[in-house]
RNA sequence: GCCCCUAUCGUCUAGUCUGGUCUAGGACACAGGCCUUUCAAGCCUGCGACAAGGGUUCGAAUCCCUUUGGGGGCACCA
């Protein structure tokens, strides 16, 4: 039997992280197996359908690296994928539900519905249909005038949602609602749609978040009602925001273009999303898997069944990882768009900036968390400084007119520095510090601020060649008129 | 309210099926230290959990029950 599994959005809006891990493992699963990943866009509601969602959706599984075999633009053999495009053989399924005893005609109205459920709310029990037109006569409802088909759930006894997880769960069938199957506009509800195009797309196995385990039930009895078998079910947890509540948008940013675009490497947000209700198990203890690693280890059987909260810092740690791994040419090219977007840079990139940046990535390749964070690391590169005050100009355990004399040597020197690069620089600015009776630290962290106005930047040699002799001796320049005007004030105050 | 799922450090988890090797292991985060031009990175150390109560057993994180906690579902949404 060859493995078919599916990723099923309805295009509403942007695919979040936590309907993703599922997908993560939808796709590992079917890779593994080799078997089929297939795409189907499930847009029968006409109400929220978002005609930029399709769009959004396939970039984000192709950024992560999720593709698929099956779908709505490649097609496949069991096509078409896209729902609204198969309501014919919904509407069919549903008349021979109807001619078979397990489906009804219904034409209450949404009035009627919604009073029933208040009556129903205020006696303390569960909303459900109360059955008003299950025992109509067949021709009591025309097909002609509105209404909706329900299913005709048995009053007595139980349904098994088999979960080759969890093992059988079992629902009493009083407890479930006579679900919509067909809505009054002709579209199918999802739990028809579903069933009806999994069975006839050879699903074989359909894992996904545990929210769904109450439906399921109603699901199972369309299939005894159609007289099919159904697929095998696993619910993986659900991923929960820090708050402990299933992850939405209300938690910020947590759609696949959002990580995309905050500079986090596909690799790792797969890596991390793996391990995220899943871990190798035996003792094993290694948690950065490549892909291939992963394709090998990963077991569905495997998968905890507690949800799992999301955080992101063990995504940075683990992001940064990565970054570490990735060569600078990689890196570089990566780092890029990061800089063009933030202004610092031009598009294209003009080839004089180039040496600039490649001097820039090995600084900040061990300090980024996301690439993003190179803007913050690096803009003081780019952009013009404030110049720094003149109390933080003043070296540690230093006196104002010895910080003075250190910038204005350190002026001097650079400005008659034959290679401005930081290989030159580095010890003859460790020797000029000796020379000045200062420590190596205590000079530098005055040029740092000098030439960055912040205490903590990338390594300062670098940094001053990626600046340039030129930046460098004016930032220099500015800092030392500064100080030296506070040094003069200072001294008429006494 | 009813139904369903679930329960190990703050977080992700190993261990649970096949009780003893668990004075519960790892990772992230946090704290301290080393290294060091700042910050990172790296290395070392520390902090920190079997939800509670009953059973079963010579022995329970592991098996059973109850309680409690957490999550989810109860639409002409998916």
């Amino acid at each position: 039997m060859t493995v078919r599994v599916r990723f099923a959005p309805s295009p509403t809006g942007q695919p979040h992280i936590g309907n993703i891990r599922t997908v993560v493992f939808n796709w590992l699963f079917a890779r593994q197996h080799h078997g089929k990943f297939i795409l189907r866009i499930e847009d029968t509601d006409r109400r929220r359908y978002a005609p930029d969602a399709v769009k959004v959706i396939k970039d984000s599984l192709r950024w992560l690296g999720l593709d698929w075999d099956e779908g709505p633009d490649i097609g496949g053999p069991y096509g078409p994928y896209v729902q609204s495009q198969r309501v014919e053989l919904y509407r069919e399924k549903a008349e021979e539900l109807i001619e078979k005893g397990w489906a009804y005609r219904c034409n209450c109205t949404p009035e009627r519905l919604e009073r029933v459920r208040e009556e129903q709310r205020a006696r303390v029990e569960t909303p459900m249909y109360d059955g008003h037109c299950r025992n109509l006569p067949p021709d009591a409802i025309s097909p002609d005038e509105p209404h909706v088909i329900r299913l005709k759930v048995p009053r007595e006894g139980t349904t098994t949602v088999h979960d080759s997880l969890r093992g059988d769960i079992i629902f009493e069938n009083r407890l479930i609602d006579d679900q919509v199957l067909l809505k009054s506009d002709g579209f199918p509800t999802y739990h028809l749609a579903v069933v009806v195009d999994d069975h006839t797309m050879g699903i074989t196995h359909i894992m996904r978040g545990d929210d769904w385990i109450s439906s399921t039930p109603k699901r199972v009895l369309l299939y005894q009602a159609l007289g099919w078998k159904p697929p095998i079910y696993a619910h993986v947890p659900l991923v929960l925001g820090t708050d402990g509540k299933k992850l939405s948008k209300r938690h910020g940013a947590v759609s696949i273009a959002d990580f995309r675009k905050q500079g986090y490497l596909p690799d790792a947000l797969f890596n991390f999303l793996t391990l995220l209700g899943w871990s190798p198990g035996e003792g094993e203890e290694q948690e950065i898997f490549s892909r291939e690693e992963l394709l090998e280890r990963f077991d569905i059987t495997h998968v905890n069944l507690a949800s799992a909260v999301f955080s992101y810092d063990k995504l940075d740690w683990m992001n940064g990882v990565y970054i570490r791994a990735m060569s600078r040419e990689e890196l570089l090219q990566q780092l890029i768009p990061f800089w063009q977007q933030a202004g610092m840079i031009p598009t294209p990139v003009p080839t004089e900036v180039l040496p600039t940046l490649e001097t820039l990535v090995p600084l900040v390749q061990e300090r980024l968390k996301t690439l993003r964070d190179v803007v913050l690391l690096t803009d003081f590169i780019f952009n013009d400084i404030e110049t720094p005050p003149a109390a933080s100009l003043i070296g540690k355990k230093m006196t104002a007119e010895e910080s003075l004399a250190a910038l204005r040597a350190v002026h001097a020197f650079l400005g008659r520095l034959v290679d401005f690069d930081a290989e030159t620089m580095e010890p003859q600015m460790r020797q000029l510090a000796t020379e000045l009776g200062l420590k190596a630290g205590q000079l530098f962290n005055i040029v740092r601020v000098a030439t960055s106005n912040k205490k903590v930047a990338p390594p300062l040699f670098g940094c001053l060649e990626a600046l340039g002799r030129k930046t460098t001796l004016q930032r220099l320049a500015r800092a030392r008129e500064v100080l030296s005007d506070w040094v003069e004030e200072e001294r008429d105050a006494r």
